[in-house]
DNA sequence: ACAAAAGTGTTTTTTATACACCCATGC
DNA sequence: GCATGGGTGTATAAAAAACACTTTTGT
């Protein structure tokens, strides 16, 4: 933002002609149903041009006043009614020529977009379905072609979810208040893949972390010994906070 | 970017009235002065309002048919001279009111700025100071007051510097093409403070990763045993490549 | 000779990995 | 009783951390 002009050039007009932009906001909504074991994340089905009829992320224009962060928002709570999230800045996407509307010759406004990041409890997660718009939970690898350049969004939002989970305790915003140390795991291994960790060694490293406590409340699902509901003691974990943590 | 006017609103008009943005990048360019193991942010004093005289990160407006990356590039090449550097995207500060330019009711242009983190040779960096600008290296526990929200900016990247060093080897991309093992210690220990490992463990341990290769040749600097000149082997490295790597 | 810097090796502690096994429940 | 999922423990391997020591130079 600062520093132009720096040359000697007159203040009116700078060397070259700058672009103007708009400036769009897309979620990379991702869930976890743990219940079949697949990652998903959120599509909706474009209503207009350009890419109408084809799938992408919930995406919008930023309003006036409006910071990135609550456009993320407030799409996001246009599509989906959720009580637990998980929100961040992704990546901001901005080269010339990304979409369609710019005309050729890079007069007119450049189209930017900054990408949000957010994990959501999929049992909780209620999808906003008007009359007009398709939206709908996707298995990562069920993803078909999307619109713009985000099939390379997803891909950097992937990584990032991984990254996530292993160093940082955000599968916490997205469990129940009281989980037990299986559906954790599922989680995991739902994103990961599976073995990332042994049950057992998974299980031992979490709890010697300390922050993780045992409610002494047992939950039985169908066969099986029924198993204790732990919850994320975030006291606990406030010093843990930026040390280097291993999930993995 | 997709999305808006999902609901049913005429497609003139939307429900609010869209934010018209200036995008600009600001770049935070980090260097190492091993010679006085001092970690340098670079800061160019701002020649206009707002904020005329303070020190800012060097910073340009996007201009028709440039990329975010090539404004960074373009930015960075008008303030320093190098031969290897390497840059990444940090992060992009966008909400209102972030720059006094805005008129109070919101009306007129936002300033969104997409930052760049770069990490520069010091050796080779050559500063281009014109008759007018102010620029300088800043020995990060000494940064002023800067323009803007610079300093939530340099927090930002100085976090992304660290992680870098431990988990990636940008470390060559900023070292001579041959270096001194203590050179790389040296390098590490003014990034990542005192106390980050011991000289003989973190050699042990680079070492035993495989993709530095020595080249046999000694060099002598001053009184104590020459040094090995070491170089960083890409071919041998790209088989680790986005392996989780540990460099502590 | 000795201080300074480079480089090697050893010991101890901690952490990761792989399993084997016991426990409590539904059917 | 036995399959199923929950939970504990142990044995081994690998890595991190601490530190003692040797080598090679300049002065």
């Amino acid at each position: 933002m600062p520093g132009r002009f720096q040359r000697k050039t007159a203040n009116s007009v700078s060397s070259q002609a700058l672009a103007d932009f708009k400036v769009g906001v897309d979620n990379v909504i991702f869930s976890v149903d743990t219940a079949q074991n697949r990652l998903l994340v959120l599509l909706v089905m474009r209503q207009e041009e350009p890419f109408l009829g084809q799938w992408s992320f919930p995406g919008t224009l930023v309003r006036r006043g409006e910071s990135l962060e609550d456009a993320a928002y407030r799409i996001l709570a246009e599509k989906i009614r959720v009580k637990n999230l998980y929100l961040e800045q992704l990546y901001t996407f901005g080269g010339p020529n990304r979409d369609p509307r710019e005309s050729p010759g890079s007069y007119g406004s450049r189209y930017l977009s900054v990408s949000y990041f957010a994990l959501v409890r999929f049992a909780e997660a209620e999808l906003i379905a008007d009359r007009v718009s398709g939206i709908a939970w996707y298995p990562l690898d069920q993803v078909p072609q999307l619109a713009f350049d985000h099939n390379q969004i997803l891909e950097y939002g992937h990584r990032r979810l991984r990254n996530k989970l292993e160093y940082s305790p955000v599968a916490f915003e997205v469990l129940p208040e009281l989980f037990t140390l299986s559906d954790l795991y599922q989680l995991y291994t739902t994103v990961l893949g599976e073995g990332f960790s042994d049950y057992s060694n998974f299980r031992s490293r979490l709890l010697k972390l300390g922050f993780l406590s045992d409610t002494g409340v047992k939950v039985s699902r169908g066969a099986g010994r029924p198993a204790s509901l732990y919850r994320f003691d975030a006291e606990a974990f406030a010093p843990l906070k930026d040390k280097p943590l291993v999930f993995i």
